[in-house]
DNA sequence: TTGTATGCGTTATCAC
DNA sequence: GTGATAACGCATACAA
């Protein structure tokens, strides 16, 4: 019976059809229990037969805020991003609110269009994963009464509320686990190093590296142009092309998707792994402990990493005492097939 | 400067700070050029120092419809319906529009929650891959008068705009390819048969079987219960326990989850693949092509698919004389080494 | 219990 | 070129 002429009802419309005001409309709709039942059920049934829908864009310009959260993503191409994209989600849907999910690519420029949008929104709490932490157009937001929390990136200052992991004991943990499973020479595969998670990845090995007094450079450095499968296929043709004294028995890279690369090349040009080639991942997305050889891999805690992003920026959001935090979470070795775990 | 007083400023605030009527301080939003040069200067200079952001639920009360997208997707785990949302987003981005993406996991519920979402956001168009195309929710959230474009899947009727990919198509390639290859016996990998894409594949195995006269229990049906890695793995075992007279010497799995999960199973018990088992997989995600034995797989065109559902829907919702249009794309097989391109 | 009036921030129409 | 004003749909304070 929907009558369809070309714009949806309103309250307006709907409390014609029951012959009752738009207070009431609006009654029914908010506060149920301040209608007699009869003028309830009526009301219903003309909403039911005009089919009428809420308009959020006026319930949100009356109430002044929105009803969503945004989260802006480094890379959508990384399934641990949406990993913590569905951490934040099932925190928004127990606070029975929307998420905005946006993708940065890396790009700076798209990073701060999306929030640009975002702000004009309104959206409760912009959560995202910065392609640099320092870009002025950040602060710039945060001047604007958003609350932003930064992902997987802790802030350089102590004014606003991040949730991170701690990269640099992820880096120390991956080489130790594969110093302890004997290996004297490792490589470490990752880049940029304007990212800030490789940076800290690669210092935590050096750290461990340099504590146990072993030789500098039998922690060899292969950068990558970027955190892909492509790139650490490529990083596994330039490792095999290694003089054989050289070549490092280990790999621990700065991402899965890196590792899965690496993974691939090996497999094949016939190197056994762990055997030849023993590699540790990072993230452990599910995809690692997918692998042909299950990869061994720094996990973190990617959904809760997300639903304490939303949380943080929730309570900024809402809380008249709210303490900007830094939260801090730690990263845990899980051990598979490529160090060894098992024959294969 | 930025007046934090709690609220953002508005239009009239920064009319008021730069000594102008608000309607110029719209003006200057809207139609510059109809401005002069140094009160256009001086209200820029005002928002600026007041941090004005455009309220974008006022614009969106006052134009009756919003400046977005949505997408519903079906499994947030499969990279595939990322893919699809990349594609969308291409086109909406086109369009200077944003996009919604958001998740049923398969659950009717959440499927029909989020419809209901959106709705109220007034979204110009929602795109989904729906959880059951007969669902009523569907058929009632259509005549709200919001373009709903099935996306993966065609309509059972003619009534609304679909972009789909031959399945059924999809299936026959991927079985010639297998006989092409000299395979006897064959098995279809894939469950439950609830969900059509899952069934289709099915058919058209069965077609390209039974048209070239193949007895009809060499194309065996393992079904799953789910298109998971894990599922796959699990498959891959119960293939692994046929008595070796009745195994199929090679794989055609109903995604590429699936063919990971089987590879994986296949690899771990020492398998050669593709020499003792041939595998193909559908989709054609990324990771088939990244998986250490590359997977040989039907390419859909992922981004092509949210393109053009982005486009229909835009149609839908702004062109009067609009025509509902089931778009069909083909299908193409991506051989690989994991049925033999190379030798490995 | 129900009805009336006001304002949220923006845009567009009309005078000036 | 600029300013006043109405309207979008809803929620609420207040009047009846």
């Amino acid at each position: 019976m929907t009558a369809r002429n070309g714009r949806a009802p309103s309250v307006k419309e709907v409390a014609a059809a029951a012959g009752v005001s738009l207070g009431t409309v609006s009654n029914v709709l908010n506060r149920p229990s301040v209608v007699s039942t009869s003028t309830r059920e009526r009301v219903e049934r003309a909403m039911a037969e005009l089919g009428f829908v809420r308009n959020e864009s006026a319930r949100q310009l009356r109430a002044g805020t929105s009803r969503a959260l945004a989260y802006v993503m480094l890379d959508g191409g990384n399934p641990f991003f949406h990993d913590v994209a569905a951490g934040i989600e099932s925190a928004a849907e127990d606070a029975d609110l929307s998420v905005f999910v946006c993708n940065s690519g890396g790009g700076i420029e798209r990073e701060a269009k999306h929030l640009d949008r975002l702000l004009q929104q309104r959206v409760q709490g912009i959560l995202l994963t910065p392609v640099d932490p320092g870009a002025p157009h950040l602060a710039e937001a945060a001047r604007r009464g958003t609350p932003i929390v930064l992902v997987d990136r802790a802030g350089d200052t102590r004014d606003q509320c991040s949730v991170a992991v701690d990269d640099v004991l992820g880096g120390r943990i991956a080489v130790e686990h594969l110093l302890e499973r004997g290996h004297q020479r490792v490589a470490f595969v990752g880049g940029p190093e304007s990212v800030g998670q490789v940076r800290d990845r690669l210092r935590g090995a050096r750290e461990v590296w340099a504590e146990l007094g072993r030789p500098t450079d039998d922690l060899l450095h292969l950068p990558t142009g970027a955190l892909t499968v492509a790139e650490g296929r490529a990083a596994g043709e330039r490792l095999a092309g290694l003089p054989a004294r050289r070549r490092p028995g280990a790999a621990f890279c700065a991402n899965d998707l890196l590792a899965l690369g690496l993974l691939q090349h090996a497999v094949g040009a016939g190197v056994h792994v762990p055997g030849e080639l023993a590699i540790v991942g990072y993230d452990d997305i599910d995809f690692a402990a997918a692998a042909a050889v299950p990869l061994t891999s720094v996990r973190q805690p990617r959904q809760e990493l997300g639903r304490t992003a939303a949380r943080l920026a929730l309570d900024e959001a809402t809380n008249p005492q709210h303490r900007h935090e830094q939260a801090m979470f730690a990263p845990a070795l899980v051990a598979r097939a490529s160090t060894g775990l098992t024959r294969s």
